[in-house]
DNA sequence: TCTGGGGTCCTAGGACCC
DNA sequence: TCTGGGGTCCTAGGACCC
């Protein structure tokens, strides 16, 4: 906390209690997906718009109009082509440098205008506003909407309250009611009490659908029943994850605030393919493939991983196909970032993991146990001359790929032809990150 | 024909040690 | 005849999030 200067010396002996004190706001980007693809192509505006998963699978964002024709999230994509092609829903496949790139301009918005930002996900940040009580948050938090806006055309919603949780909800009540103007406070006990008399238990954060299932069970259905729940209770019969959600729920804030995002644990490369796979050469370059993506990743961060692990899948939505799938992974002799080392081993786990005879559907690859490069444990037999040139390659690689677009540079064994691609038909230009597609104004 | 990908945390149970 | 118990580490699985 960043003014603590402001509090009086003559009560400073009274610990303030934290609920008081605490004060949160949630900002939330408004259909995200579909917001980036609107800034470039103003003609979306108004229309259904739907974003597609990976491999155009199903749907995975939703303008409002879309929502309105009763799209439900995560739909496939084949069982609403009728409603599509009926109401015109205009369809792409997911854009992520697009989305990336813009997510990361309005959250450096949203820096310039909260002293502690964390960011929460592509698409939601947390604003710390603890100990500014005179301030007028509702005007502030106004004032960011607008400004958030105007620097990046993406319109936000913003959900004030004393936990992340109640931050949340008021979030949530923020985008549905108009009359908010996209902005809700919901610190005061009489607002808080409105809202989770009428939030059902499985809209409130942290509560997933099994948990809401056995909630209801219980006969707890609504927020203002899990608020008052015994804490043992839930503890005892869900998880004490469960519990801190009740206790956020009173107003006790029980989730920290993280400023500073942790390290990875683990990073994942992994993808269905876009037709079945039986060789085995093709999954090495899936594999392969993967693993230089996610080693690029892990290089980016300045990290290093002392276990890779494989995972090979039949689909269990091709019930007629014999079904398999396993994983296995492998320590390292040394903790590295080195495409081709992880590759070498990616390929002795495919070796051990491949039956013959199976149509695969999916790959990954898993970096674990990551640590970062600095101070790290060197092994006893490490080669340092070895572990010069590799790093010089690596870099070389890297700068390549990031100055001539990616995969530019790759390595053999990731192949050319590609015939386990993913789909992604409809995928809008990358407007903001690369030259080739920079948006061009004509003038009439 | 067509159903995503990338994360985190917690818990229970087994192995192992003293 | 009598056959401990507590701590720690690891892993798999299950829950959640966006």
């Amino acid at each position: 906390m960043k003014n603590l200067d402001s509090i009086d010396a003559s009560t400073a002996h009274v610990p303030p209690t934290t609920e008081a004190m605490f004060k949160v706001a949630l900002v939330d980007c408004n259909n995200f997906y579909a917001s980036c693809e609107r800034v470039f192509n103003p003609r979306l505006e108004n229309r259904p718009i739907i974003i597609l998963s990976n491999n155009d699978g199903c749907a995975v964002a939703r303008s409002n109009e879309a929502k309105a024709l009763g799209i439900p999230m995560g739909a496939p994509f084949h069982k609403i082509r009728d409603i599509v092609q009926k109401h015109d829903v205009q369809v792409f496949s997911s854009n992520y440098e697009l989305y990336g790139d813009l997510s990361s301009r309005v959250m450096r918005t949203l820096e310039d205008m909260a002293f502690d930002i964390e960011i929460y996900s592509i698409d939601e940040a947390f604003l710390n506003f603890s100990g500014f009580s005179l301030l007028n948050l509702d005007a502030h938090c106004h004032k960011i909407k607008k400004t958030v806006v105007r620097n990046t055309g993406i319109p936000v919603s913003i959900g004030i309250g004393p936990s992340k949780t109640l931050a949340k909800i008021a979030n949530r009540l923020a985008k549905k009611n108009p009359r908010t103007k996209g902005v809700l406070d919901i610190s005061e006990p009489r607002l808080t009490k409105k809202a989770l008399d009428i939030l059902r238990v499985g809209d409130v954060w942290g509560v997933g659908s099994r948990w809401a299932r056995k909630l209801e069970d219980y006969g707890v259905k609504n927020a203002a029943q899990l608020r008052d729940a015994d804490l043992r209770w839930i503890e005892r019969k869900f998880n004490v994850v469960l519990g801190r959600t009740v206790l956020e729920l009173r107003g006790i804030p029980s989730i920290g605030f993280d400023e500073s995002p942790k390290s990875n644990q683990s990073i994942t490369s992994s993808r269905s393919f876009g037709k079945k796979v039986t060789a085995i050469s093709q999954l090495k370059e899936a594999v392969a493939s993967y693993t230089a993506k996610a080693a690029e990743k892990l290089r980016a961060k300045g990290l290093l991983t002392n276990v890779i692990s494989v995972f090979i899948t039949t689909s269990r939505f091709s019930p007629a196909d014999s079904q398999y799938q396993n994983s296995a992974s492998i320590t390292l002799p040394e903790a590295t970032s080195d495409s081709a080392m992880l590759i070498h081993y990616g390929f002795i786990i495919l070796d051990s993991i491949y039956r013959d005879g199976y149509r695969y559907h999916k790959a990954g690859v898993m970096l674990l146990d990551i640590v970062p490069i600095r101070g790290y444990q060197q092994s006893l037999f490490s080669d340092s001359a070895k572990r010069a040139k590799s790093n010089k390659l690596m870099e070389t690689v890297d700068l390549l790929n990031k100055k001539m677009g990616s995969n530019t540079v790759r390595f053999g064994a990731q192949g050319i032809q590609h015939e386990w691609r993913m789909r992604r038909e409809r995928k809008s230009s990358a407007y903001t990150t690369c030259w080739k597609e920079i948006p061009v104004i004509q003038a009439i």
